[in-house]
RNA sequence: GAGGCUGUAGCUCAGUCGGUAGAGCAACGGACUUUUAAUCCGUAGGUCUUGGGUUCGAGUCCCAACAGCCUCACCA
């Protein structure tokens, strides 16, 4: 593929782009001129393989092999690479030449300043960023006739020796350019670059070269995604794929989004959850089990929901939600490390420390804590609810007891904290205690007022799981409900399910506390958005 | 789905009381071989998101639509 697209390059008629305004078209022109001038002098405006090239990060770590020649002595003395000020380093040992590796980059201009026959790039990689001058007494006129069709945002590649500037700035002398592709179209204000946040979503591409460590929290996401599955695979968990595409949408209390199979003719849905089909794989013998995956909610927008987000589910037999708890911890733990940070991280204003262990409570320890009120007193829980109306006509009062829990005790929850043993009623795909019936064998993982992780002691009796599929179904509109009667995953269960513990945790949410980020929109590279108009 | 805020040059933003559309960056021409948001001189660049309305006159006021952000709602 590579090989046969490189011959003559199109020129396309710039007035055939005739619905641009005359600005966007006079910054087009200009650039479809160098690029033409490019063509004239014989080079391919589009570029060609380039070997050989050292990353900017690599180059920059270079700066121990340069030296400072002084020009009375000859004495060559090296530049100190311990971060100190290499302008006052030359200041007082100048004035010199200096003498540094031959090296060869490629990256995006980013920032220009001719100043005569000389011009100072600063050159970006994924790695980092260095100045390079051009001279044109030093490169010739041929490499001089290339980069007078430089423009912001072009790639190209130079070769030359790495040296340090009398200012002290560590610089490639370059003395020879390479045009590796053109940018036709104007990048956004070098110093401000792009802060409309639709723009930002939708040309990703331009907020990742512009926007200060954007790439690097990218990247951060998949240093943590690679912990995690480092972590799992050190726990002897096996990564499987499950469907997508579901028949029946289960796992979860979530809308999902629907679809169709033409030459099935049937209804499908895009999954909510990855449980089921986990769980099936625990009947089948996977006793350590996982899928770090898209999952999909057809429900609103905010700074914490995107319809598709990323979520790992992880199933362990023979454990339960204490050994989850563990596990979760050490995920995050090694997560963290991942990134390189040192505790305690920032986010936002706000500080978070995840050095272990965690700190566990039960719900209703944490309930007295914070409303005062005895969770076993069924009045007290009434009268509670009535001061900040919250509806209780009805309603059983683990019901109400939830409802206050998130209102007054959730948000508060600065964690990283793990409140564990829910009400049962609360949580109808869980073993209860054997000392307690009503209270469920579930934690959550709360870090900012934020769920982030959410494990049971798993349900495995059919007959049980059956019933409560069915209770759920009556008197519920069914998209609301999460109990999809699936008679498969019934059947599975039947066959017998090992006793287990079941985990999950929002990636994307985790990536956000990680990479300090407040919006679910910073971690997500193409989030959802309304398609431009034409 | 509800409410609030925002939408002006490629980008970032001003625009007063309703009276001829402004700046910086980017671009173009010129000067400059150690600059670093280079500097200096000059030039050009606009469907003020869209559609209605009020008015002698609308970027500005009113209504609606569209898009984004925020707060809610929904949401294991």
């Amino acid at each position: 593929m590579a090989g046969t697209m490189t011959s003559a390059p199109q020129q396309p008629d710039p007035s055939a782009t005739g619905a641009e305004p005359a600005s966007a078209n006079a910054l087009e022109a200009a650039r479809r001129e160098k690029l033409r001038k490019l063509q004239a002098l014989g080079l391919d405006p589009w570029g060609q393989r380039f070997d050989g090239h050292q990353s900017i990060g690599e180059i920059r770590r270079r700066l121990g092999e340069v030296a400072l020649v002084n020009q009375a002595s000859g004495e060559r003395i090296p530049f100190p690479t311990d971060n100190s000020d290499l302008k006052t380093f030359v200041a007082e040992r100048g004035p010199g030449e200096t003498d540094g590796p031959q090296v060869r980059a490629a990256g995006r201009i980013v920032l220009q300043r001719p100043s005569g026959k000389a011009i100072f790039l600063d050159l970006r990689d994924w790695t980092g960023q260095i100045q390079v001058l051009i001279g044109k007494k030093q490169v010739g006129d041929d490499n001089w006739a290339v980069s007078q069709c430089f423009d912001l945002g072009d790639v190209v590649g130079v070769d030359g020796r790495l040296g340090v500037t009398r200012t002290g700035e560590l610089t490639i002398f370059a003395e020879s350019v390479t045009f590796l592709t053109k940018s036709i179209e104007t990048p956004p204000d070098k110093h401000k670059g792009l802060t409309n946040p639709e723009l930002r979503q939708r040309m990703r591409y331009l907020d990742l070269i512009h926007s200060d460590g954007v790439l690097e929290r990218f990247l951060n996401r998949t240093k943590i995604i690679n912990s995690i599955r480092g972590t799992l695979a050190a726990e002897g968990f096996v990564e499987i794929e499950g469907p997508t595409l579901h028949a029946i949408a289960g796992g979860a209390a979530a809308r999902p989004f629907k679809t169709h199979h033409n030459a099935l003719d049937i209804p499908l849905f895009m999954r909510i959850a990855l449980e089921l089909h986990l769980k099936r794989l625990l009947v089948g013998g996977m006793e350590r089990v996982y899928e770090l995956g898209r999952v999909y909610r057809n429900e609103g927008i905010s700074p914490r929901h995107n319809p598709e987000f990323t979520m790992l589910e992880a199933y362990q037999a023979y454990g339960d939600y204490r050994t989850m708890m563990d596990l979760t911890e050490r995920l995050i733990v090694d997560a963290v490390r991942a990134t390189g940070q040192q505790e305690p991280l920032r986010w936002g204003d706000h500080e978070l420390d995840f050095t272990p262990p965690f700190a566990r409570r039960t719900y209703d320890e944490l309930f007295v804590e914070h409303t005062g009120v005895d969770p076993a007193s069924e009045a007290a829980l009434r009268e509670l609810a009535g001061k900040h109306n919250i509806e209780t006509a009805g309603r059983h009062p683990d019901v109400i007891k939830g409802e206050l829990f998130e209102e007054l005790v959730e948000d508060r929850l600065k964690g990283p904290i793990f409140v564990l043993d829910y009400p049962a009623t609360l949580c109808p795909l869980t073993k209860r205690r054997r000392d307690n019936a009503a209270v469920a064998e579930r934690f959550e993982l709360f870090v900012e007022g934020m769920e982030i992780a959410n494990a049971y002691t798993e349900l495995n009796d059919p007959d049980l799981q059956e019933q409560l599929f069915r209770t759920q179904l009556a008197g519920q509109k069914e998209e609301d409900s999460m109990a999809k009667m699936d008679h498969d995953f019934i059947r599975a269960l039947r066959h017998g399910m090992p006793p287990a513990g079941g985990l999950g945790i929002g990636i994307d949410r985790l990536v956000m506390l990680l990479t300090n980020a407040t919006s679910i929109r910073e971690v997500i590279l193409f989030p959802l958005l309304r398609p431009e108009e034409e």
